[in-house]
DNA sequence: GTGAAAGCGCTAACAC
DNA sequence: GTGTTAGCGCTTTCAC
């Protein structure tokens, strides 16, 4: 910058003023400045920016994994938003792990990030993101909270949705209803398990522990985990999934086991080609571009610092009919 | 740091000495500091270090949209080799407009980035770019290349690998296939549309212009676009696409039109469900986890200071034969 | 083994 | 409108 200066013949704190667009500045001198920055090729050093500022226009995300297509399409929202604040963004993988989540807050905040964005990995514990948040970073748990943490939260409506789910099930004739989701220690898989059990128990059926099956969609030998609950004496005759993940690992085993009886089948998140399949796959859709806007919204209100209560936004996922959850069940039969 | 030297009663250079694991340090002085950063809860500013060091430990990744499994596959493995070098990604999508494109790059090598791995997008013009890998920055292209920027580059063999998707139909019978893909502006589509005519003539085939329609898998009315190929007179037995956009735009409209008699099909790119659908679909699988941890690599090499010739690295896709392509044509019949 | 001093490139505060 | 000064928090250099 001082390089610009000497060029444009002006002090620095005048390149600054133009660089920055602080305006009291006279035409001519805006002019004989620009042209030695473009000359010079003089790109502004944010590091020291940041130093003297303390703001590094950076927000940082962190999803069990960002490949997986609902973080990934959360994160093109979050980013969406972020480019209107001049925000960029720092994305890191947790895979699930606390430890490793903790190794990533702690690179993110030593970089100054304005705010976070995380989907908490199960098992996290408050302590390092309560005390972040109690110095005043901004941060906004998605898809699952850390209880403890006194930060805003964007949550579908898991409870709801799987009830949805169940009761669609339950009304199209089916009795013996499985489901399959994941980890016990997923916040979610245990709010969509208990949105299952509540609806069977509305409908006047009683929950089944042979039917219910919590595992990671990622794990071995799960084909005989699924094996073991559709082949059962008694089988259920219709299913859901507790994510997408599931829902795929579900698809894949069905399709390798195409002699057994067709099941009614309901997924828990929307998927790319779900509507394609044959039957087509009827889901309960969350709305991940909507959850990673607001979640944005959330944080950067809070990084401009908005001083409104905590709030804890949950998101009602849709239920779209395709085919796959209107197969008759015996009731109907 | 110097609240901890202070608490600690030490040098501000003894608390820098143990929190950056320099050594020479007396393992009674390492433990007050320690205790007194744990009390502190202190922190590095890496904006500080940065300023001072002029190393960010970040590289930037530019996509078209980090959404795009592929892509996201791609950050994930770069990602991991990151991890390994004590650095973060930060990520933005380009939309595919060059303008944006070159705003993010500002922006990047404004934050003082280590080095960027770029899927350019169509049109990208080399000035910028190649003024930053003069300057020495390291940049790697992944997917696309930018002519006339000297910077190593990953692709895969598109061409190669469009002519083996066509010969495979060939063998199976085919002597009408059509080739749907992107734009003509984009790189991949231009090369895997010369690879399916090669091949073609490589068979004794004459291209034939009414086979082929290059648009954005994204643009409107392409079901006309489709329709008007797969439904004229003397139509096509098979077809390919060209990329995983267009796979699942084609496999809707078959879905969509399924009275019309069954195509052959062989999609370029590999994507999720492909073998679930009926026909499982037969594509040219890409290795986008593959090209995205040697692009790091290269990029990380080249980080370090390595002063090797520029790369171009070509990665062959796989043939998968799933069952869409296998459908036999006219010449077996 | 430890410390003092200088300075990275910028902006805030305050002249003029 | 423009310039001067100080200092953000760290690491580099050199001294002890």
């Amino acid at each position: 910058m001082s390089d610009v200066a000497a060029a444009a013949g002006v002090s620095l704190k005048t390149v600054s003023r133009v660089v920055n667009a602080e305006g009291y500045v006279s035409t001519d001198t805006v002019a004989a400045v620009k042209a030695a920055i473009e000359q010079l090729g003089f790109r502004r050093n944010d590091a020291a920016r940041q130093l003297r500022q303390g703001t590094a226009a950076t927000i940082g995300l962190i999803f069990e994994d960002q490949s997986d297509p609902f973080y990934s399409t959360l994160a093109r929202a979050v980013e969406d938003v972020a480019l209107a604040h001049g925000s960029l963004l720092l994305i890191a993988s947790s895979n699930g792990d606390p430890a490793h989540s903790q190794t990533i807050v702690d690179a993110f905040t030593s970089r100054g990030v304005d705010g976070l964005i995380v989907a908490p990995a199960a098992g996290t514990e408050p302590g390092l993101l309560q005390r972040e948040a109690a110095a005043g970073r901004a941060i906004v748990f998605v898809d699952r909270p850390v209880p403890g943490v006194d930060a805003d939260t964007v949550l579908a409506d898991n409870v709801g949705g799987a009830a949805a789910a169940t009761a669609h099930l339950v009304a199209n004739g089916h009795r013996r209803i499985a489901f399959f989701g994941d980890d016990p220690g997923v916040f979610t898989a245990t709010e969509r398990l208990a949105g299952y059990s509540r609806a069977l128990r509305e409908a006047g059926l009683e929950p089944d522990d042979r039917l219910v099956r919590l595992a990671a969609p990622t794990a071995d030998g799960l084909d005989d985990v699924i094996g073991g609950v559709l082949d059962q004496t008694d089988p259920p005759t219709a299913l859901i999934t507790g994510n997408n993940r599931w829902s795929i690992r579900m698809l894949r085993h069905l399709k390798a086991h195409a002699s057994r009886a067709p099941l009614a089948f309901v997924g828990f998140d929307d998927f790319e080609l779900a509507d394609v399949l044959d039957p087509a796959v009827t889901v309960v859709a969350q709305a991940p571009a909507e959850m990673g806007r607001i979640a944005a919204e959330l944080l950067f209100r809070r990084v401009g610092g908005a001083e409104e209560p905590i709030e804890c936004i949950r998101i009602p996922p849709r239920l779209i009919v395709r085919g796959s959850g209107e197969l008759p069940g015996p009731a109907l039969a």
